[in-house]
DNA sequence: GCCATTGGTTACTTTTTAGTTACCACTATT
DNA sequence: AATAGTGGTAACTAAAAAGTAACCAATGGC
């Protein structure tokens, strides 16, 4: 009788985790707020092939997983900011050590600029 | 004129490093790789709810990456081992601050099984 | 001679995720 | 009176990822 779930706490919490940031667009968001607040448009600026809706989508799942912090200001035109949260906070450093990773892993490659492209994966503009 | 890609060499880096690992299943094989080499079978059984045709994918992929090695014996019925490269021994800490992060974060939650359920999401089994 | 076993593959369908375009509200500027 | 600027939303389409079921090859055991 074949179990149907993973009974491991360390496995489980490791899935949790990834289940909040592991996907194209969110670690880069975390990342890219970690020197303080952001507007919206700012954030679609800095990663420019990011669509408003998606960007959107994940900006609102990050503050339901409660990683951010949307304050929207009364002015026209709108101003909406976002920051990261204590929680947010602590996983900076994590994000660093996958960064460093990458560069320990992979010292032939050059990450100076980098193009999200369609099918999900990243292009090294060095690359092309 | 908007720039098309991203220029900052550690966003770039994490970037990578989360085509590499960041999705619903990678982190959890490489975990349970961690005390050794398993065979896929094994695999398949610790995750019951993956599917083949998807296990093999991702440990094609993982291969691929260097982050593990495959060796198949050539023996009747078939055995193929899988272990985790230095690259990926490089990757473990990192994976251990994921979980913690998790344990610290949501300290409310119980993680001791978990459920990888249809939808990318996992389910906590005790929140049935 | 038939069945079980392992580690897949193939073809097909379903689900999930992402992209595109158009639109809105409100004000300041030209 | 038209236009630009911001932070979205809605409806629709396309693409990617995942799931399902059937199949295979070679040997050992019954």
């Amino acid at each position: 009788m074949a179990r149907k779930y993973i009974d491991n706490p360390n496995a489980c919490s490791l899935v949790h985790t990834m289940n909040i940031i592991g996907n194209k667009w969110k670690p880069i968001i975390l990342y890219l707020l970690s020197n303080g607040s952001m507007r919206f448009g700012m954030l679609n600026t800095l990663i420019p092939t990011i669509s408003k809706k998606v960007l959107t989508n994940q900006l609102k799942e990050l503050e339901n997983d409660g990683l951010l912090l949307r304050q929207s200001f009364a002015e026209i035109p709108p101003r909406v900011e976002y920051s990261l949260t204590e929680k947010a906070v602590g996983l900076l450093p994590v994000l660093r050590m996958l960064s460093d990773w990458a560069n320990d892993a992979y010292p032939e490659m050059d990450f100076e600029q980098c193009r999200i492209v369609e099918n999900g994966k990243s292009q090294l503009t060095t690359q092309n």
